[in-house]
DNA sequence: GCCCAGGAGTGTG
DNA sequence: CACACTCATGGG
C-alpha cells in the first residue's frame, strides 16, 4: 500500500535518527524503515513530500504516518517563540525539519523504562528482542511492540534474558500496574497531574516521566532531562543542580514548547560530540 | 580492560 | 530537598 504525504519542514533524517525513537532503520537508499502500530512502513523523502509504503496496509495510514511525524505542530510559530532566546537563536534554523516524534503510549512508557542507564543502540536491541519474542509478526523479522496482555504472560527471568538487566523488574511490574484505563484516564490530566501519576510507576522517574509526557501524551511543554541536556544546559546556560532546579529553568527559559527546545539541544550536544560541531551560541 | 550509557530506587543528612 | 550509593550489562 502506497501513498504520499505533505509535511513541511520535515527532516526525515533528523526526526527517526536522533534517538527520540528506537525502531526506525535507515536503509542504504536513504529510506527509513520500521514497524509503526501494526504496520511495516517504509518512508521516504523527497523535498516536501513523504512516500510512504505499508504493509500489509490500512485504511487510515496517512493519519497513522501524519500523527507519528506530528504533522499538527506548527514549527515556525515554535522557531519562533524559541528563536527569542539568543543561545538558541543563530542554530535552531538548521534544525526546523526535526520535529518531535508521537510515540504510542505504553510503547513509550516501556521503552523509555528499559531506556535508563543504557546507549541508544542497546536499548534499541532490548527493544527489537522483547518484539521478535512478544509482539505480533508482520514480516519476515519485523514485530509489533508487545502488548500489555501479552508481555504480561512473560516472567521477570525470561524478560532479563532479553538483556534487559534490572530493567526485567521494571518492564514486569509495569505490565501488571498498567491497564487499559490507565492510560486512557492519563491521557485527560495537564501535564503536571501527569508526571506526578507516570511518576508513580516502576521505573519511572523524573525522567522517563517527562519523555513519556513528551513522546507518548505529546505534552510539548515537558523537559526530559539526561546526561546530554545537562552537559548541554551547563555548557550553554551555566546552569547545573538537580533535576527540579533544572526543569524550573527550562520552564521558566524555554516555555510551553520545551520539548522542542529539548530535542534540538539533545541533537546538538549528540552531534558536537561526534564533530565537535555546535549550532547554538556558547558563552 | 576501561568508561559510559536518553536513571531509578533507596537510604541518609 | 539534595546528595551518595547501588543496580546489571552491552557498546564503543
Amino acid at each position: 500500500m502506497r501513498l504520499e504525504l505533505r509535511i513541511a519542514p520535515l527532516d526525515l533524517d533528523k526526526t527517526l535518527g536522533c534517538g527520540q525513537t528506537f525502531r526506525w532503520r535507515r536503509q542504504q537508499d536513504g529510506s527509513w524503515a520500521g514497524p509503526l502500530s501494526d504496520q511495516f512502513v517504509v518512508l521516504c523523502q523527497e523535498d516536501d513530500v513523504v512516500h510512504v509504503d505499508a504493509f500489509p496496509g490500512r485504511a487510515d495510514l496517512d493519519d497513522l504516518v501524519a500523527e507519528h511525524l506530528r504533522e499538527c505542530d506548527d514549527i515556525p510559530r515554535i522557531q519562533k517563540e524559541l528563536g527569542r532566546d539568543p543561545r538558541m537563536a543563530r542554530g535552531i534554523a538548521e534544525l526546523e525539519g526535526l520535529r518531535i516524534v508521537k510515540i504510542d503510549e505504553w510503547e513509550c512508557l516501556v521503552s523509555f523504562a528499559l531506556a535508563t542507564y543504557a546507549n541508544i543502540p542497546r536499548i534499541s536491541r532490548m527493544i527489537e528482542t522483547l518484539a521478535r519474542n512478544y509482539g505480533e509478526r508482520i514480516t519476515e523479522d519485523i514485530y509489533t511492540f508487545p502488548t500489555r496482555k501479552r508481555l504480561r504472560k512473560a516472567t521477570v527471568r525470561e524478560l532479563a534474558r532479553c538483556g534487559l538487566g534490572y530493567r526485567a523488574d521494571y518492564a514486569h511490574e509495569l505490565c501488571r500496574e498498567v491497564d487499559e484505563g490507565t492510560l486512557e484516564r492519563l491521557k485527560k490530566l495537564n501535564y503536571q497531574q501527569l508526571r506526578e501519576e507516570l511518576r508513580e510507576l516502576p521505573g519511572v522517574g523524573n525522567k522517563v516521566a517527562d519523555c513519556v509526557s513528551l513522546f507518548g501524551f505529546g505534552r510539548l511543554e515537558s523537559f526530559p532531562i539526561d546526561v546530554w541536556i545537562q552537559r548541554a544546559l551547563a555548557r550553554l546556560y551555566r546552569v547545573k543542580g538537580s533535576y527540579k532546579r533544572l526543569r524550573e529553568f527550562a520552564a521558566e527559559r524555554f516555555g510551553h514548547y520545551a520539548g522542542y527546545a529539548q530535542e534540538y539541544l539533545y541533537y546538538n550536544e549528540r552531534l558536537r560530540a561526534r564533530n565537535g560541531a555546535c549550532l547554538f551560541l556558547e558563552q
